[in-house]
DNA sequence: AAGTGGTCTAGACCACAAT
DNA sequence: TTGTGGTCTAGACCACTTA
């Protein structure tokens, strides 16, 4: 009998989404096992199989069970493996913090000098470099470049000198997936005085390049926006496993 | 008519996740729009209303669309909002980098000093450090914690003198859930030698504190183990959006 | 009060992969 | 060949929210 209390539903993919999930995590499944099949649980759980497999979905897509055909479904050799990352604009990220959130755009020009290899030779690129920061702190510098040929309108004077590039590009530009890579590097000149810190000073680096759909629906087309954003020091990405 | 090819089922939710997602990514529904409701969609698509219903939540688990009851569904004012970030052992990391593993034990020993506020003040605590290698040259210092009271043996002699802590406490402990933290910061004494670079040099940083399962099921029990992995140099952490 | 998503069911057929 | 997961259906009822 699974029915506990008196609101309990009949059969709840949660409820046997959280029993499985115990007997995984108190190795009652050790890691490797096999465990029973659709119809044996919905029969243990008096509830249909669609109910067990959306419960066991959910484990799979979690990275707690490994499922095939035929095979069946075993507990994962590596249970924690998959965690979520949620990306905020950077103005929700403060404000998140309880801080102030402030802009101020240091130069927005056509491009001089375009990040190797990112962007098509002769793409039209607009270079935009911004300050965002936290009870007026500088909190993150935000060094962009954007392909004019893909967002038209990106080129407009001042389109940047109050609302930051992220939040406009969300609003008007296509968008379909793109890289993100992290990483510590010395705080360069420009960084440093930006951050109002010694240079060399270490910063968390966060780099993103968003693509455009590609013709036939797919998401890898030509890249919208390369974005660089240098953490002042302090800075943490918490992650929920 | 939906049905083109002559393979194509006649509804398929990958399908239909496909197009809404097109619709979304091309802004023929632009951010903060209302889409139609599932049974208008399903009619539309000629399926049944669960068959929408799967690719709508599959979308708003990605988050591109944001679902209320009676408010219906909406596209996500901010759209590129969350990835999955994958943690494999360290030795699959390096391995995959086509780099040869080696591991090698620093010191394992009784607790003295503790990471403070994360376990119970009266646990018993084992201590380990250790130095991942690819290819002959430091890769990760692991620096780690395990309570034995939740993970029984941990304390033995030479446990970890050819095995990773974190291999063996995944086939050995139970586990729940946990909280990760990535920053940037300057090699101390320790870290500097044991990398082979200058103190101060900008490290990436990983905190990682797994937890027990409760009592009551939930995830957030007791602290087993707290690890902080300090990379060397130009280590990235690449994600996909 | 009413509309929308959330979920369950019972049955069916299919796809894949191990035997 | 056959067992297992993958998915669809048609209908039903429920839960949450907005109006």
């Amino acid at each position: 009998m699974t029915v506990e209390g008196p609101k309990t539903p009949r059969a709840d993919w949660r409820a046997i989404h959280r029993e499985l999930s115990r007997r995984i995590s108190t190795r009652e499944w050790a890691p490797g096992d096999l465990i029973p099949g659709e119809e044996t649980l919905a029969a243990e759980f008096g509830c249909a199989r669609a109910t067990v497999n959306r419960a066991l979905n959910a484990l799979a897509e979690a990275g707690l069970v490994v499922r095939r055909r035929k095979a069946g479904t075993r507990v994962a050799e590596t249970p924690i493996r998959q965690a979520k990352l949620s990306i905020p604009l950077i103005r929700e990220e403060i404000e998140a913090l309880g801080a102030d959130y402030a802009y101020r755009l240091i130069s927005s020009s056509p491009a001089d000098m375009a990040p190797p290899g990112r962007f098509a030779p002769d793409a039209p690129l607009v270079h935009v470099a911004a300050l965002h920061f936290a009870d007026s702190r500088p909190y993150v510098l935000e060094t962009r470049w954007i392909d004019c040929s893909v967002v038209p309108g990106a080129d407009r004077p001042d389109l940047f000198a109050s609302q930051s590039a992220n939040e406009w590009l969300v609003r008007h530009a296509p968008y379909a997936g793109g890289e993100m890579v992290m990483s510590a590097a010395p705080a360069n000149a420009t960084e440093a005085e930006a951050l109002g810190v010694s240079i060399a000073t270490p910063l968390f680096i966060a780099e993103r390049l968003t693509r455009a759909p590609s013709a036939n629906g797919g998401n890898a087309g030509s890249p919208v926006t390369f974005a660089r954003l240098a953490y002042a020091p302090g800075r943490k990405l918490r992650l929920h496993l």
